[in-house]
DNA sequence: CATGAATGAGTTTTCATTCAT
DNA sequence: TATGAATGAAAACTCATTCAT
């Protein structure tokens, strides 16, 4: 999302917020000019509908997520200290950017993404890489690497979640208890203390 | 859900499988009409409106779906099988009843679900419940029940959406790895092997 | 209106009291049920639908004013002492079943009465004969009955009006003070005291 | 009501006419869209909703009655001259604007009216001036100006409803006896010819 | 390039009336 | 005779999109 053309910029934001908070159906185009204040002519002449505004949103945000993410990957640090920059990263993204991801994932299967959109991996794609690499050096469990990044994604998205929608409020510290609980969800773990039943 | 009725059971279930598949705002009545094989004014006498059916689906599924998971929790077994048993539940009930639990994940903060409704928890009982026993054995790592609950039930959520959305074949085993995975998550893991960076 | 069938009288009573109070396309037939306490079926099997009721009711009433106005007419008492009983019995009527003349004057040209009710006169016939009455007499102005008939029936309901519509408090006294104005107005003057300009 | 809008004032007559003839409910948004030539959304865009077409209309029509009716009060006539001049009006504004008068009568308590516009005076306001007027100089009877002026609307209103709902024809002259029959009716009369029984 | 007015196609909802039992 | 369930037809209203200026 460049923001070089100030009335496109104004309805990028207007329809991420709107959408993010009440969804795509029950966003009319006239709160939508109301917001970004444009007319509505102004907001055709930028994107062809409302369908390709809300596609636009998504793949700005996916982009923005991955490229996030990505940073936390630093080639010379050890796995470890790569997946806690990784939590790291997705919480930054969650408090700079709140709702974003929320809107990423209940708007994922949306009759109105196009196909352009719905290609898009969910599971953000530095994740997924970690995995891999990790699982390639062995230090995972024996399970396939999108697998694996679906527990550490799946948790992280539960825990917003329980944040935002129902009130709950975590601390830092209980968000970084979660990140220990993920690392030991993948991680190959030798001592057989735990097999037991 | 009593299917004493027949014309209440027809539009229960049409709009269980639409609102299911494409979501509220997208279905019509006529839709409904046409699936559930009654008119419209037949619909308007067994529910109020549009929303007071997706309310009735929406707790009618939290309650089949929470009382499905209860009945894993056998007194008498070791929390390592009951936690077995209660994640071959949440696999079968995604098999007998599949698409339920995306559908209930993705309508839980719809514009259109009421208090009543919303006042549901989100995470099913049983498995907050699991984690809290756990918790005061001290068999979990030292983190609330409900973000327990949250890892265990977010991995799972994540892993349905991947089969679903994604259409990426995970096998019975795959998902009893993940199984192994979230009881690494949560269990107190006594070795320091895990601790290192 | 013969009450002999409870559930009929039930039912006209019903309708009588919502018609007046709401007006006619206002008024459901379940309305109608739950005030009659009567089954929609049994509505049907007494009254051919809605419409034959309120065309009952209507002409109901037109005959019970019709009567009660008749009784004033003594052939025996000054033409004086009959306008003044008939203005009486106007006020009886009124306090007798509030609303009902109302309801006649404000339904008169609904687009469900039938010919048979559009074809009962508006101003009760009592009226007009005692106008005709005067006029043979020569005791009115130089005017037709029913003209006159109109100014008495026309000062009356807006009486009635001003009271029920806009809460404006009449007392009986000045009631009988419009009873003398409208004297003046049909009786023959031959003072030329109220000719002046 | 200012036709600088064509459209809105093709409504605004379509409106007028058709309540006018048949009242507000029995008149669909699709016979005002035929009448007024223009599309029902157009419609919306115009007036929020029904109501406010109805309601608009009545108070437009309720301020013109009023300004037509204050013109006939010219400070140096005699009340004579006014009240015949008022009459004048009276009768001038009905044939100008044939049906106007009923419809204001007739809407005047319906459901659909605002507060706004059920705070107008039903009986036109120039009336009770002159006879307030008339009342502190001694020469009408002793009664409130507001009965007074009851009786003068309330003839004048039953005439109308005569010629149109009854298609009673009255002359020229008779209406200007009723006239005359009203002023007997509002004026003092001195004489005690009148009194006998 | 900008805009306010116009619109077609669709949506939910209501209700008098019928009908099988 | 009595009734609850069913329904057809029509109602008000919405909104994304277009178009003349």
């Amino acid at each position: 999302m460049i923001f070089a053309d100030n009335k496109r910029e104004n309805i990028l934001l207007a329809g991420l917020k709107l959408f993010t908070a009440r969804g795509f159906e029950n966003i009319t185009l006239s709160e939508i000019q109301a917001n970004a204040k444009v007319t509505i002519a102004t907001f055709y002449r930028h994107f062809g509908n409302k369908e390709q505004l809300v596609n636009e949103i998504y793949r700005d945000m996916r982009h923005l997520l991955k490229s996030k993410l990505a940073a936390a990957l630093s080639e010379g640090e050890s796995v470890r200290v790569q997946y806690r920059e990784l939590w790291a990263q997705m919480m930054a993204f969650e408090r700079q950017y709140p709702g974003v991801i929320s809107f990423l994932e209940n708007r994922h299967h949306g009759a109105y993404l196009d196909e352009h959109s719905r290609a898009l991996q969910r599971i953000p794609q530095p994740i997924v890489a970690l995995m891999d690499h990790m699982h390639r050096d062995r230090a995972t469990k024996n399970a396939s690497p999108i697998l694996l990044a679906a527990v550490v994604w799946g948790t992280f998205i539960e825990l917003i979640k329980l944040r935002s929608q129902e009130h709950l409020s975590l601390s830092e510290e209980e968000l970084w208890v979660a990140e220990e609980c993920t690392w030991d969800a993948i991680r190959a773990i030798d001592t057989e203390a735990g097999r037991s039943n």
